[in-house]
RNA sequence: GGCGGAGUAGCUCAGUUGGUUAGAGCAGCGGAAUCAUAAUCCGCGUGUCGUAGGUUCGAGUCCUACCUCCGCUACCA
């Protein structure tokens, strides 16, 4: 098999924040989806971190009497927490902090620099000294600082300017060419026509604020943060792997995930900036929406927050994954509850596919001794898992995931019904039906185990457990995924349910 | 104001380039079965497809106007 490099990014978390269910989401999504080309062989690097220059931090962190880089410490570590807690599978957790990632911004700003693509200009506008930032009027109700109640005063700042303007018919161009640049196509109309509405140059430095990268033709100025947290994706690549530059190996990325609140910084600036230093541009950005409890953004400081550290402590971490993907179409908006995931998790986690596993596995036990009998895959459910590994293939990378687990979850359907229509139960009490009976309950055993190998990347923690309970080989790569799969003469070892039911819902209030 | 989305069964939503009786899941009602985590399987939906027009042999699917909700409208990230 030809193995191919497959580069995919989450944005990186600024620090600022708790980790919330928001970013935990983008991480699952873009987990899911390397953790599937792996199964297909594909060569992956998967990319996350955090983000943490920027003056918010350096005032949070004094307000607290630490350093700044104290403070990032401790909430970059949160994040790496939620992370784990997820089970995702990173091959590097990038800090903007990094040596590594700050010596990168430095030569590509200089590259812009040398290219002709920044130049000295002033800034000016309202400024709180108490921020320490600008605002813009509409911004500030009654003339006041929202935060200081004091009135801003109209400053003047020299800074560095990158020529986004220039970008404005190359940028055209390239929306043009690719219409799936940007995904899903609202997305794509909707950044195009900002562009087409004109672009205005932009400032890179700052020269107020200290926590920051600074310029190296400047010294005295730091990099706007945006410019530097968007080159996390391509800093990464030179020091992930010491001594190793994995640039020519995995850039261009082939898809970034982020949520439609950023897109402007990804599907504008960000692509201007690689094409101002002479880099290729992303294949393709997939935009996701938000998730939405009562009609709501999720966000911490409306108090609607779904913690998903509560869903994986009651439910388990397979469960916060497998009801992100598959509540909320994954792109679109969605509301999502507390109420919503104790009923995905019953009727479609426990009652469809854990008691699947458990009927089967305790069929074989009660009726061929716990060994998996010598027989061919029904070709109706060999059919099924056909089709399923084929859609579930295409679906993923597209990064259509809620039409993946649909695509996966018509053979669990298939071999529940395939319970229903055989009974094996009858067949048993007929001795001479026995081979009608092995065959049953192999298509069943080999049909689950196959359910396992298509779920794997979303369910990480039960799809391994799924198969050592048939007697399976716990390799996950997609040539797995394929009837008549599982040996005959396999040892079932059934262990409990896979997903307990759970009398108590979380929530409360936040329902 | 400008640009862009959305308004489809009680709920959450699918509905490619316009074409047979508008679909799925959940919930609800009825039934079957008993291997299983009382799980499973089968059957049951006349919805003015936001409103009013228009184009067309034919529109949820294109056009116009309007109503409602939402996002963006650039340097906190």
């Amino acid at each position: 098999m030809h193995v191919q490099p497959t580069f995919i990014t989450t944005p990186i978390y600024y620090v600022n924040a708790q980790p919330h269910l928001g970013h935990a989401y983008t991480t699952i999504a873009a987990d899911v989806y390397a953790r599937h080309m792996r199964q297909r062989g594909e060569d992956v690097f998967f990319l996350t971190g955090t983000d943490e220059h920027g003056d918010k931090n350096a005032r949070v962190a004094a307000e607290q009497g630490l350093t700044p880089q104290q403070f990032v410490d401790g909430s970059s570590a949160a994040f790496r927490r939620m992370t784990n807690a997820v089970l995702a599978t990173q091959d590097f957790f990038i800090r903007t902090t990094d040596a590594g990632h700050m010596a990168f911004v430095q030569r590509f700003l200089q590259t812009l620099k040398d290219n002709g693509h920044v130049y000295e200009g002033v800034y000016e506008g309202l400024y709180c000294t108490g921020c320490e930032a600008f605002y813009k009027e509409e911004d500030l109700p009654g003339g006041l600082c929202p935060d200081h109640g004091t009135k801003p005063e109209w400053l003047q700042e020299s800074n560095w300017f990158f020529r986004l303007s220039a970008f404005q018919e190359p940028l055209l161009a390239h929306y043009d060419a690719d219409p799936a640049f940007v995904r899903p196509a609202a997305r794509w109309n909707e950044a195009r026509s900002f562009i087409a509405g004109g672009l205005e140059d932009v400032s890179l430095s700052r020269a107020s604020i200290e926590w920051g990268v600074p310029l190296p033709w400047a010294p005295d100025q730091t990099c706007y943060v945006w410019f530097d947290a968007l080159l996390n994706y391509a800093s990464a690549l030179t020091y992930a792997r010491p001594g190793e530059d994995l640039t020519e190996r995995y850039w261009p990325p082939r898809w970034q995930l982020l949520a439609k609140d950023i897109l402007k910084f990804h599907a504008v600036i960000w692509p201007a900036m690689l094409l101002a230093a002479g880099y290729a541009l992303p294949q393709r950005l997939m935009i996701h929406g938000y998730l939405t409890v009562r009609d709501t953004k999720m966000s911490k400081s409306l108090g609607n927050v779904l913690d998903p550290f509560a869903v994986i402590d009651r439910y388990g971490v397979d469960a916060l994954r497998y009801y992100l993907l598959r509540d909320v179409r994954f792109g679109g908006d969605g509301g999502i509850s507390y109420d919503a995931v104790h009923e995905r998790y019953h009727a479609e986690l426990a009652n469809d596919l854990g008691n699947l596993l458990n009927r089967v596995t305790a069929m074989i036990g009660k009726y061929r001794d716990g060994i998996v009998p010598d027989a061919q895959c029904e070709p109706g459910i060999a059919a099924a898992i056909a089709l399923a590994s084929e859609s579930v293939a295409r679906h993923v990378h597209a990064l259509e995931l809620t039409e993946a687990l649909d695509a996966a979850w018509v053979v669990v359907r298939d071999l529940n019904r395939l319970v229903e229509d055989r009974a094996p139960w009858t067949l048993a009490k007929e001795p001479a039906r026995a081979d009608e009976l092995d065959t049953v309950l192999y298509t069943l055993a080999d049909g689950t185990r196959a359910c396992a190998i298509l779920l794997a990347a979303v369910l990480p923690d039960s799809a391994p457990r799924m198969l050592a309970a048939l007697g399976a080989s716990d390799a996950l790569d997609w040539g797995q995924a394929v009837a008549n799969a599982l040996p005959a003469g396999a040892r079932i070892a059934a262990a409990g349910p896979l997903f307990p039911r759970i009398e108590e819902p979380l929530g409360g209030d936040a329902n």
